[in-house]
DNA sequence: GCGTTTTAGTGTGGGGCGTAAACAGTATGT
DNA sequence: ACATACTGTTTACGCCCCACACTAAAACGC
């Protein structure tokens, strides 16, 4: 999971995936992230390259996208772009290079927000989107921690958070600090989402008592939305749990309706986000950083 | 990543690791979540088990601490309790299920809170000590996100909250939905720390013109607690953004003073819960269910 | 124009992984 | 005593990432 694919500074390059030769500050930052920011030294000999970073990267969301993280593997992809695993080598320095470069690259596809409307709702836009992109492309979640060093498309999506607390005062490294606890908030609410359409798929299939290895495309989506994700917890609070170890759940749950617990919907995320933000609105207050006519 | 282990309903188990026969409900849970219960059925001939499953996932978390998630293989841990790679299987369904029990198991170390206290201090210290807990064991961030179904361990930790939540007076799936929050908060804010500690390390390594193979334990830890974990960001910022495609940053940090950001610690922990815990307390008074006199 | 040098993509193979299948040996139930 | 059921081993398969040596192609210096 983690290789070391970084040159030692001041040594020639290795012979694949060439670096920035000139001496200077260049080599300080991790190669991956000078490739992201097209930091790359331009070819001067040989054939002319057929494949790309690009069309790799390409390839490796189609695969992501269509059969999930797993199925991304360097074989695969040679496969889709028509090339030999090793001349992916040639582009990208490893498999964890490529997983960086996936991993800006959906960035791109975030929508420009609207530029008017209050820091709130602006703030509520871009959580949104994200959580929304998590959801659509689940697979990101499952990208190794290291794979988010700053990207141009992610950076730019930070910038639109920065333009959405223009008006207020604030030093930038607290803004960067609100900023962040929403991201955290993202990744947390669109996992959570994930996951209990995962267990509520779980469920559908062993009632109707299939395989794991059924596709998804084959059961009744209707059965899955009515699912209840946490028919879990719920059975093995029944079954396994004893009142005497668990006495706070069990008193909580006793005076439970049969109405089990709804399934997380798109109201669960407003949930989230108005909690979050309150308390980010709180702190501002605090902090003097709006206006008191803003309710 | 995913495999199937799951046998199908109403047929006799397969060979290795068998299931509780006897029909009825059980067979609805998972098989994991049985195991995890000790819903397993006893043996009645054959040799005696040398080997545990308790005593693989405790070489499971042993490896796991010193060498990250990625050293832990079904090979790598039969070395460690001295067997062959196969004989695990006769204890664990594979390797899936025995990710899912290590995920149980380091639940087990969390500590019992302290009865006294108010409601805020309570989901604090419950959250302060999951936060610990995820950056004392980094490699549980990087669990797969199936891995996370109820077990007595995590079960009892959910208990603890709602004992936390005892005099609150909310029906038992909103206090779920809270609790749930700042659950996700925890990864996030783990995640954040060992992520921003990596990134240190990292530069650290590059200052001293070091490779990554450089053990952790041979860099200073001073010049780690010292390292700027937002540099890659800054320098990416100053180096190669164009200030016309990023203009909401290039104002904010114009006015920013050379002194760089300082790194998330103890406070950056406090300053998230106590954001998350405000937006918590103006739903709880919203909805009525604590009393006034709670400052 | 011609060698030299650099580069793009290929072929092969090594070491790792998870685990299916057949097997030897041991303790229990009858 | 025998059949049965169980544990741990052996062997082997198919996948993974990637190091290395190779061929063929493009551009530079002369």
């Amino acid at each position: 999971m983690s290789i070391d694919t970084t040159p030692e500074p001041g040594e020639p390059p290795r012979d694949p995936v060439e670096r920035p030769q000139g001496t200077g500050p260049e080599t300080e930052l991790p190669a991956a992230v000078q490739r992201l920011w097209g930091a790359v030294a331009p070819r001067r000999r040989g054939p002319k390259p057929a494949l790309s970073a690009a069309r790799i990267v390409q390839a490796a969301l189609e695969l992501a996208d269509a059969e999930g993280l797993a199925a991304v593997s360097m074989a695969r992809i040679a496969e889709a772009v028509g090339y030999t695993p090793m001349a992916l080598y040639r582009h990208v320095a490893g498999k964890e290079e490529l997983l960086i470069l996936m991993s800006d690259a959906v960035a791109a596809d975030l929508p420009v927000l609207p530029a008017e409307g209050g820091w709130r709702a602006g703030l509520e836009a871009w959580t949104r989107a994200q959580i929304e992109l998590g959801i659509s492309r689940p697979w990101m979640l499952e990208l190794p921690l290291s794979a988010a060093p700053p990207g141009p498309n992610r950076v730019r999506w930070l910038d639109q958070a920065f333009g959405v607390l223009r008006s207020i005062e604030l030093p930038p490294d607290e803004k960067l600090a609100v900023v962040g606890l929403l991201a955290q908030h993202v990744l947390g609410e669109a996992r959570v989402h994930i996951e209990s359409r995962r267990a509520a798929v779980q469920q559908v299939r062993r009632e109707a008592g299939l395989t794991d290895a059924t596709p998804e495309s084959e059961l009744d989506p209707a059965a899955i939305n009515a699912a209840n994700p946490y028919a879990d917890f719920e059975t093995v609070l029944a079954r396994y749990a004893d009142p005497t170890t668990y006495p706070n759940l069990f008193e909580s749950f006793a005076t439970w309706p049969e109405n089990p617990t709804t399934a997380p919907s798109d109201d669960d995320i407003a949930f989230g986000i108005s909690i979050v933000l309150d308390g980010i609105e709180a702190y501002l207050r605090r902090r003097g950083a709006i206006p008191d006519d803003e309710s």
